[in-house]
DNA sequence: TGGGATGTTGACGTTTACGTAAACGTCATA
DNA sequence: TATGACGTTTACGTAAACGTCAACATCCCA
């Protein structure tokens, strides 16, 4: 009933090799079914694509798979009790205290490089207005920036 | 008279090591004077500080040695002709779009997680509070969610 | 002047995240 | 049934980013 994937669908869909997907197996991120005369084939369900998903995403953030993995796996294992449920939070709290200064780094990288784009789109402007009208103008060779956070 | 760091005035202030330091150096990310009866020394100026400290913002970002020294070093390239202004442009402009993809999975990811800890303090509270008036309150075992983008 | 502290150059080791190749099984279909 | 196309296991290879010695040179200062 349920969707289900073979693994070059998902390789496919994600843009990446068989190897990585299984790769990502043995690393414990997919734990997908097998089928078949000898139960040899995987078959991902819609749990495995989340997973997937979930774990690209934090190698896009940085992450490595045995981190992706912890919070991943945090999000599938128990909450019934209040200690569970408190480890649960920290988890989610440390990754959030991560992201967020991912995010001041981010801002400030790409507040550089606007004005970096500007002061250049501004001089490369210069440059041709004063094609034809002027003779020749030196422009800027700039160093390294003082802004730099 | 402008101030100058030894490696391990460097090496503590970013909080790495000497080796990774010679390492980066190894990559032409720095360029340290060398200084001493013999020039063996290594004197790294605040050009060397500043590239070093673009470069660990870099890797925060999840970029490699060699792109964070393509970043940098077109910072520090001439920029006196129009074609090397507009590669300098473009090279600005694909580095943006990465970031601000970088910055939309962030986001993403931010919000789920804000989401995820007021569930999940809201069901701690209600434990709380059925503690001593109530039995026992089973709670709610979450598996992956469905919202994950 | 001598001895820690610090620095330097190799050179080999390690971890992460797969790539690549061999050698074989399985499945749809012509 | 045979012939691709696709999948599987096993195993060795690789690139990036350092870690970790070893063995020696320099510097500072009591």
């Amino acid at each position: 009933m349920s969707a289900t994937y073979t693994i070059s669908d998902l390789a496919k869909e994600f843009d990446l090799t068989t190897r990585a997907m299984r790769f990502y197996e043995d690393m414990g991120l997919l734990q997908p079914q097998r089928e078949g005369t000898s139960g040899r084939h995987r078959v991902y369900t819609a749990r495995d694509r989340i997973r997937l998903k979930l774990t690209l995403r934090a190698k896009r953030l940085g992450l490595s798979l045995v981190e992706a993995k912890e919070i991943i796996d945090s999000y599938d294992t128990p909450r019934d009790t209040a200690p569970q449920m408190r480890k649960f939070l920290k988890v989610l709290a440390d990754h959030r205290v991560k992201l967020e200064s991912q995010l001041l780094d981010l801002q400030a990288n790409l507040a550089e490089i606007r004005t970096h784009e500007k002061e250049a789109q501004l001089l490369l402007d210069k440059a041709k207005k004063s094609e034809k009208p002027g003779k020749k103008s030196a422009t800027a060779r700039k160093s390294v920036p003082a802004t730099a956070a």
